[in-house]
DNA sequence: ACCCAGGCATTGG
DNA sequence: CCAATGCATGGG
């Protein structure tokens, strides 16, 4: 069935996420399609005219995939504000069609982070797909992200086994432990979001941040602790991160994604 | 054998 | 309050 998103839409460009890194079990690139399990069901999204194909897609389904492919995006203000400025003005048109994918669950995103603080993105990956596969349910390629409930119960001396340090190990099983209620958090302003998620040990401002980026979907987040956010503002501007971000107000999610993006993407 | 890679908590001044 | 330190993996 066809899921139509806003035109224009490069589903290739705009999945590239999924592929670069490496093998991601949960958003699984297999046979020219990305692969995903929601509820308990496995779902194929394909490139399609208008949009993307996605099979079997009943509403639980168009909401998850909707959600993952960044329908929420408000692309055509953030194009027409990019126009007159430096930098974006090349690199939009450039990546004409990408619209940055989200993280659909809350606690997934949180996980995620974690996974990737200090280390390579490949790194990270590894380690999350090793995740992904002992305690997420596997439906026929893909399998499900590991419920909250599930990573509860194991023992950080198993986290460690999959190649977590004994902090990430730590950080894990607490996030899931913890009485932070993640799905309490869509409702709340930028600030109160931070405040909340830093209040986990564990979850620091580049985790917030992140978290508001890409699974709140929030115009304004910035993760300015991000090192190759750094590195992309120093190379493409000559700026200082925090400069940059207070330059780029109030598009500076999607500048995030594009600058990033427009960095590894010759 | 190094060194770096999309942080964070902890410790010591 | 700011600087230094350890962390584990994958790739160069």
């Amino acid at each position: 069935m066809l899921l139509r998103l806003p035109e224009p839409y490069d589903f290739e460009v705009s999945t590239a996420r999924f592929r670069v890194f490496g093998r991601d079990s949960a958003n699984l690139w297999h046979e020219g399609a990305l692969h995903r399990v929601v509820g308990g069901r496995e779902v194929r999204i394909a490139a399609a005219a208008g949009g993307v194909d996605v099979e079997p897609l009943d509403h639980e389904t168009r909401a998850v995939v909707l959600k993952l492919l960044g329908a929420e995006f408000e692309l055509e203000p953030f194009r027409a504000w990019a126009d007159g400025r430096p930098v974006l003005r090349e690199l939009v048109p450039r990546l004409a069609g990408f619209r940055p994918p989200l993280a659909p669950d809350p606690f997934e995103s949180l996980v995620t982070s974690i996974t990737a603080q200090q280390i390579s993105l490949v790194a990270a990956l590894a380690i999350r797909t090793r995740l992904v596969e002992a305690f997420g349910l596997r439906a026929e390629n893909a399998h499900a992200f590991p419920t909250r409930g599930r990573i509860a119960a194991a023992s950080e001396g198993e986290l460690i086994a999959l190649g977590f340090s004994r902090r990430k190990a730590e950080y894990v099983v607490g996030l899931a432990r913890s009485d932070l209620d993640v799905e309490a958090l869509a409702p709340l302003d930028d600030d109160e979001v931070r405040a909340r998620i830093t209040a986990v040990r564990g979850l620091g401002p580049w985790t917030a941040e992140w978290f508001l980026a890409r699974h709140l979907a929030r115009p304004r987040a910035w993760p300015a602790g991000d090192l190759a956010l750094r590195k992309a503002a120093a190379v493409l501007y000559g700026l200082d991160v925090n400069e940059l971000g207070r330059s780029l107000d109030p598009f500076q999610n999607l500048s995030a994604h594009y600058l990033l993006t427009g960095m590894r993407t010759p």
